[in-house]
DNA sequence: CCGTTAATCGTCATGTTGACGATAATAGCG
DNA sequence: CGCTATTATCGTCAACATGACGATTAACGG
């Protein structure tokens, strides 16, 4: 039944935060086409595979993570007849948000796989560069009505640290009080851990989970909008 | 560089309002698998062929309309393994949105199409019945931070029927009085033609176009949540 | 003990929301 | 033509949310 026997791929966009910048994984290619230039990881799905599947694997073999932390989901997918040189290859994206992860990108199967900065990057093998451009700001969208946030954020976390996220994330600045006042505020977003404190600099600071909500209520909305 | 070699369609989630109540086009099958089963429309991507323009196309097949009017945007990619007893079969949902058509549904290639109250609606053929319950909630979710709701009206509409849509899609009855407040109030959601008024059974309302705005600042929120 | 740093609580003017009263402008009808 | 039903649109008000920013608290490094 295969009429136009096409090709088809899953690629990630893996996002984290390290040093206050928003970064993605990206692979070198080893090979042509674009021999040299960053890619998104990525690979073909397996008969018999599920697309989500698929993502969650390559995710486990690009980062050595096992897909339970952080967040997973569809973002799109990319199918222009002359995305891929090499004839017709429809990709179905998926992006991830995760934690800094403390392991360094071990078991990938990928030459030189790095987090780069998102920051001026630019020219990435095929369309990967719409790709990531959709996926960032999908990540920014998805802050303002979800508490992905937490995605980003260790098991445990502060106030601060979540804050630093949207700030990281959005290229704002955000008032510490308000912001404290409404993420505490918001039905499920976050709960009290209230056995523990840790500290750093400052006055020690309250940690936090991840709460039961899916949306925000109300959102967060970015400053600029 | 085929490597698994699977198909890949296009299948199209067409809402419009009709009579107080969302409805979807479907198309019964004429031949087996699923034959006489009620189906998304849909077709194969044809070789050199972009994806949004096969959507385009077969929203132009099935409903003989332009896809200028209404709302055309990717649900998401649906490839389960075996969610076609036929092979291996990945298929790109699209959500259209569209005016009441005044058109009937001519042209369309495949014998009974129809648009059906999704109300109760289940055992679509393939796994139809996810997709659409996916894309009616895309379109409930849409309504509330895009000024997507003028996709279900014609090119010119009153407040109350913007409200009308907004009533249908969420199943929730608005105030009509806080209604026209934020709708007139939120920046480029609606502007008003001015010149004209219409009438039905009240008081003449003003006519109104779409306006420039992207996203509802500040959004619309669901009653219940 | 003191300054520095960061967390957290408060206050206040302003803006938004939901509930609902009041008016305005038509059509239909006797 | 006045009356009534019907719908559009404007107003009012209390509850709540928001942004700006002051004040207090609890650590740290000297």
């Amino acid at each position: 039944m295969t009429i136009n026997g096409s090709a088809v791929t899953v690629d990630l966009v893996l996002l984290t935060i390290r040093a206050g910048a928003l970064h993605v994984l990206l692979i070198r290619r080893g090979i042509p086409p674009f021999k040299g230039r960053w890619a998104l990881p990525g690979g073909f799905v397996l008969s018999g595979e599920d697309l989500e599947d698929a993502a969650r694997r390559e995710l486990r073999e690009e980062t050595g993570l096992d897909p339970t932390a952080g967040h997973l989901e569809q973002l799109g997918t990319y199918g222009t007849p002359d995305r891929d040189p090499r004839g017709r290859v429809f990709t179905v994206a998926y992006l991830a948000l995760l934690p800094d992860l403390p392991a360094p990108v071990a078991g990938s199967d990928a030459a030189g796989a790095d987090w780069l900065a998102i920051e001026g990057l630019e020219d990435l093998a095929f369309d990967h560069d719409r790709i990531l451009a959709d996926g960032v700001e999908r990540a920014r969208a998805k802050l303002e009505y979800t508490p992905l946030a937490t995605a980003f954020c260790p098991p445990e976390f502060t106030i601060a640290e979540l804050r630093g996220v949207y700030e990281t994330v959005w290229r704002a600045r955000i008032d510490a009080r308000n912001f404290h006042r409404k993420v505490t505020g918001a039905d499920g977003f976050v709960e009290a851990t209230g056995q523990s404190v840790t500290r750093e600099r400052g006055r020690p600071a309250q940690l936090f989970r991840r709460g039961p909500a899916a949306l925000l209520h109300p959102p967060l909305l970015r400053p600029g909008s």
